[in-house]
Formats: structure tokens, C-alpha cells, sequence
DNA sequence: GCCTGCAATGAAATCGATTTCATAGAATAC
DNA sequence: GTATTCTATGAAATCGATTTCATTGCAGGC
């Protein structure tokens, strides 16, 4: 592997100006700048990264963890992460946390290696390499959360407003003329989850509905939902209607709805949440809130790139959503 | 930052048993090892990556290329590719290329500038950087490729045998009765395409059945998949079954039958490939191949750290598949 | 014609670890 | 008891870039 000395012995110039001709062109002639790339293109010179990012202390990658990139929508997350990146000039580091404790701290240590110049988490808590970290520089640490906001973390976060997004749903539901509404949430744990039972509580509530609420907890799996569909519309009063907090738990009602000989929406009502790319395929296509995924993952790019560069965003962003009404909802029937 | 000199300053030993102390553990005797534990939890050490990496020629990482990470099929196999590198202690630095050249080349640069220590790369061409290191190193050159077999790469390959696989889902259809079957396939240029539609037209022949064959083209996305779908099912005489070289695409089959008051599988049987994860909750439950997607991805990994160690794998390895049958496919009507 | 200022370049220090080589002292061999 | 091998350690070189500081030479000001 050529170094810049080579280069540098070739152009008959010293390493310095080499180093200057390659990262600050307008430092030196047009004609050493000339007989530099001459010489990087006749020995195929490539500048060794950690050499560069040993000085400079700066890698050129950022690190995104995430619970589950085979969830379609953190895949379309990181997307968002990666496309930004790449244009920023930046690479990529992926950690897949399976929402493993050990995994989590074992990535946020390669932030304090210096193997990265910044963390984006997608997921709700920060490994307590990062809560130093965060701690240490409050404002000023490269740390950014995306779509699960919690202001307890002290990080900004990208995000959309899942309370009023639950609400809408809901209120879309209550609409129609449905009192019995099921709700298939994700883990008690988590605050997305909170949030968006706030929400549908809240419109519960407005219409008068408290009472028909029924709520079950997945873990926004496909499967989770097949099972909580299940148990819910086993129920001697089953609810007429059923928002899911994921459009994979949805897809798994709709598959419990077909087990149990019900009509959707004929017999019962779903909406979904996410609007993944796949989820108006479903049979019926499904009503449900589309989020901007793509745009969270770059989002959360711009923001941390903006603290990189010095400039705080302490409060994050909050993105749009929309209801999709599409085949899943009706009104109750009878 | 504290670095190795300050520990060694605390510890009262050079920075040489430092670092012994700590890769090198059983160089250095219990005592100093004790010491230098202390100072390393006292002043929170943390070795910087950049300047171990400068020195050791190593950086513990490894680039995964992959056209689509939102595509669940790929999603599936990064996911494997994390697993299996974050369990032999090498983090994954993620490329979307979105099978665009130059993406794909930006990347393969990151390899040269040795920023990761392999490559592993899903898709079916190598960028021309990659290429060179190919060339220069032979079967030590440290690039994988995954999924997309072709033997001009030059590299191991980790896959399924694809065009049998496709021979075994057309001979299903075939043995339930159907004549007139329709592929719905990958891009033109796509190797995976030609092999399938190799085992496809093979079970064609071998049933007298290759004059009923029709054959689209698709991106292997769901949209492709419906618009296909439409396309043949439109015909006079439409085929009574159709294979899809993707779930996602016969998602859109499932769905364009939907539109044309057609029922699967009574009036069309349908067949996928991959075996997503969802898939056995479409409605109806698809038919399809399965394929290893995880191990595709672990294995990958697998052969990349044997090269790194010194071992070559010039065949790659070749993972089973198998038919999955589910409520998608019947005997054609009458 | 001399002084000042700027542009272009080079020498050498630097980033923070690892590793080679040398050395002192302890352990073993005979 | 002496020669020889180990063991544990330290000094200094090294990886390959960037950057500071110094130097040279030339243009412009007076």
C-alpha cells in the first residue's frame, strides 16, 4: 500500500504538501497540486482512514443502534439514516440491539472508542456508556434519539406526536359509530406505547367510549398481534373495531379475523400505525397512520450532524402524520 | 481523553505493560495487571480505535453492500450478518447501494482505505475497486458475496441452489394439474432471474408443460409484482398459477387478484420465494420457497474471518431450501 | 533599493496505541 | 557456583496521516 511519503518521494515534494494538495487544494500551486495526482493516480494511492481519523479525530461514520433491523420499519428508518448519511459524506455503523441490555452498552462503548463520530438510538433507553456520555457533555453530545421520544433522556429525538396520532386514529374509529374499540399495544414498557394508549384514552374519553376500551399488549410483531387478535375477539362482547399500535400487529388481526370467520371490515374494524410500503397490499388494504420513517432516519442524520458542527438542538423534531383511510374501517355493522 | 501514557503514569509503569496488561494479559504479572486495572477503571480508559487500527492493520470491522436494506428479504440477511459479526466481536459498517454504481464503488473505497476488514457484498456485481483487490489478492482477497451467485465474480458465495429450488415450486404447481403457469421474475440482468427461470423452464420441459409458461419481469417489489400480476391475469387465456421469484412480488399478485375478482387458489395458485417472515399471514397463507435467509448472512460472515484467517473458501458455501406449502395453491378448477 | 507581507513549501512534532529490541533479575540446568 | 534460559519490564521506533512553525522567495509600498 502506498503512503503520502511515496506520493510525496514521486512528486519530488514533502509529505506536508502532499497532505495539502489532497485535503486543502487551494494551499499550493496549480503544478504541485498537478504532479501530486499524477503520482496518487499512477501508484493507486488511497489515504489510510485511521491514520486521518487518528490526527484529526474524526472517523467519518456514525452509528445507529436499533432493536431489530428485520422490523420493516427500522429497516425504513436506518434507509432514511443511511441515504442521509452517505450524501453528508458519512458511512454507517449498524448495531442490532435485540433490545439486549449487554448489546446496547457493547455498541455505545464503540462511540467512546472514538470509532464513531456520533449515536443515533432508535429505541428508548440509553446504555449507561451513553448516559455518561450525555452527562459529561449534556447539549454538546452526539447523541440523537429517533421516533421514540422520551424527555427524560435528554437527548433531542426525532419524532412523530404519537398521542395526538393514537387520538386521530381513534376518533377516525369512534367516527365510523364503533363503541366496543379494542387496542392491541406494544410492551408495558414502552413509552411509545404509553403515549399513544394516552392518546387513545384521550379520545376515548371525548366520545364517551371509555367504558367499551379494551387494551391488550403486543410487541408489534406480526405474531403478537395473531395472538392478542385472537384473545380479543374470542371475548363474549368482542369490540367492533381494533386499532393496533404497528401495521404488522394489524396484519396479525387481520389473520385472527380470518381464523375466527370474521369479515373485515364488515364484522370488525382495523387500523394499523406506520404505513408501511407493503401494508395497502394487504387484503383489504389497511387504514392506518403513515408516519414519515424515511424522513425520521434523515432527520435524525441532520440533527446530529448539526451538534457535530456545534450547534445544539436540545429540543429535537417533530415530524407529521397522516390517517390512510383505506379498506380496513367501516361502520359497525347492525 | 485519558490515553495509555496517563494510566501508565498512574499505574507506575511504562505504556508498553499497559497495553500488555491489556490485550496481552499473561505477559505481565498479577500485580501490574491489578494496578493497571485500577488506573484504567479510575480515569475511565477507553483505548482509542484509531490509533490501535493504525498500528494493528485491523479495525474490526466489516462492510455489508446490500441493494435495499428496507427490503425485508435483505433486512433478514443483515440481520444474520450483525448477529454473527457482533458475536465474533467485529462490528458491520452498513452500504445501501441502491444498486447504483457509484454508491456501490464509494463503498467498495471504504475497503482500500481500510476502514473495514472485509467485504461482504449482496448484489451481483463488484465495483471496480473491489474488483482490483480481487484481482491483486486471489482467493485472500477478503470479499463475499451473498445470495447472488455467479461464478465470474471471482469470490465464495454464500446461497441456495436457486435454479433448483425454482424447478421444485414449478414441479408443485405441475403435480397439482396446472398447464398454464406464469413466472413472475427479476430484473433482466439479474443472475438470481436466470437461474430461477433456468429451474423454472427445466420443470417446464421435464412436464411437457413450456408452451403454457408465460413470463414477466419485476424488480422483485410488490408493485412490480401487482402490476405483473394485472398484466398476465388480463390475458384470454390466463395462466391458473404463477410463480414469483419474491413473496413481496406475489404479494402483489395476491393483491392485483384481489382487483380482478379472482380467488387464490380456486381460480389462480400462487408461489412465492423467500419465505418472509409475514408471509404465512397473507390471505391466504402463501405457498412459497424457503430459504435460510439468517444463516445466509451469519454464514457469510463465517467465510469472510475464515479468509481473514488465512483460510480461503474459493466455493463458498450452498445452504438447503425448501417448499413450504400453504393455502395458496390448489389443483386448477375443473 | 530596502522593507514588509504574503504565498508556497518543508522539517518536525503530533495523534495514541502496539511492538521490537534491550536489559535486569529470577529460575533452571549441570 | 556458574552458565543459560525465562520472565517481566521499559525505551524507543512505528503505523500514516495532519498541522504547527519556520523558511524561502517574490510582489508591492515607499
Amino acid at each position: 500500500m502506498a503512503t503520502i511519503y511515496d506520493i510525496a518521494k514521486l512528486a519530488k515534494v514533502s509529505p506536508a504538501t502532499v497532505s495539502r494538495a489532497l485535503s486543502q487544494p487551494d494551499l499550493v500551486t496549480e503544478a504541485t497540486r498537478k504532479r501530486v495526482q499524477a503520482a496518487v493516480a499512477k501508484l493507486g494511492f488511497v489515504p489510510n482512514a485511521a491514520a486521518k481519523s487518528l490526527r484529526t479525530r474524526r472517523t467519518g461514520k456514525l452509528l445507529v443502534t436499533v432493536p431489530d433491523v428485520s422490523n420493516p420499519f427500522f429497516a425504513e428508518i436506518v434507509k432514511g439514516v443511511e441515504e442521509a448519511a452517505q450524501l453528508e459524506g458519512y458511512a454507517v455503523l449498524l448495531g442490532d440491539t435485540q433490545l439486549q441490555p449487554e448489546r446496547e452498552e457493547s455498541y455505545a462503548q464503540i462511540l467512546r472508542r472514538q470509532e464513531a463520530d456520533g449515536l443515533i438510538v432508535l429505541g428508548h433507553r440509553l446504555p449507561p456508556t451513553a448516559r455518561e456520555l450525555v452527562d459529561e457533555l449534556g447539549t454538546a453530545a452526539p447523541v440523537v434519539n429517533g421516533c421514540e421520544f422520551t424527555p427524560d433522556l435528554g437527548v433531542p429525538s426525532v419524532h412523530i406526536d404519537n398521542a395526538g396520532a393514537a387520538h386521530v386514529a381513534m376518533a377516525h374509529l369512534y367516527t365510523l359509530g364503533h363503541r366496543r374499540v379494542g387496542v392491541v399495544g406494544g410492551p408495558e414498557s414502552n413509552p411509545l406505547h404509553h403515549q399513544r394508549l394516552e392518546g387513545a384514552k384521550a379520545a376515548a374519553r371525548a366520545n364517551r367510549a371509555l367504558r367499551g376500551l379494551r387494551i391488550e399488549s403486543g410487541d408489534f410483531s406480526v405474531e403478537s398481534g395473531y395472538e392478542a387478535g385472537k384473545r380479543m375477539l374470542s371475548l363474549p362482547d368482542r369490540p367492533t373495531a381494533i386499532f393496533c399500535f404497528s401495521d404488522q400487529m394489524a396484519m396479525g388481526v387481520l389473520a385472527a379475523c380470518r381464523v375466527l370467520g370474521l369479515k373485515v371490515p364488515t364484522d370488525v374494524s382495523v387500523v394499523g400505525f406506520d404505513d408501511l410500503r407493503t401494508t395497502r397490499f394487504l387484503a383489504p388494504a389497511l387504514t392506518t397512520i403513515s408516519q414519515p420513517m424515511r424522513m425520521i432516519g434523515s432527520e435524525t442524520v441532520r440533527v446530529l450532524l448539526g451538534i457535530l458542527a456545534g450547534k445544539s438542538h436540545p429540543d429535537g423534531v417533530e415530524l407529521p402524520f397522516e390517517l390512510i383511510v383505506r379498506e380496513s374501517t367501516a361502520p359497525p355493522r347492525g
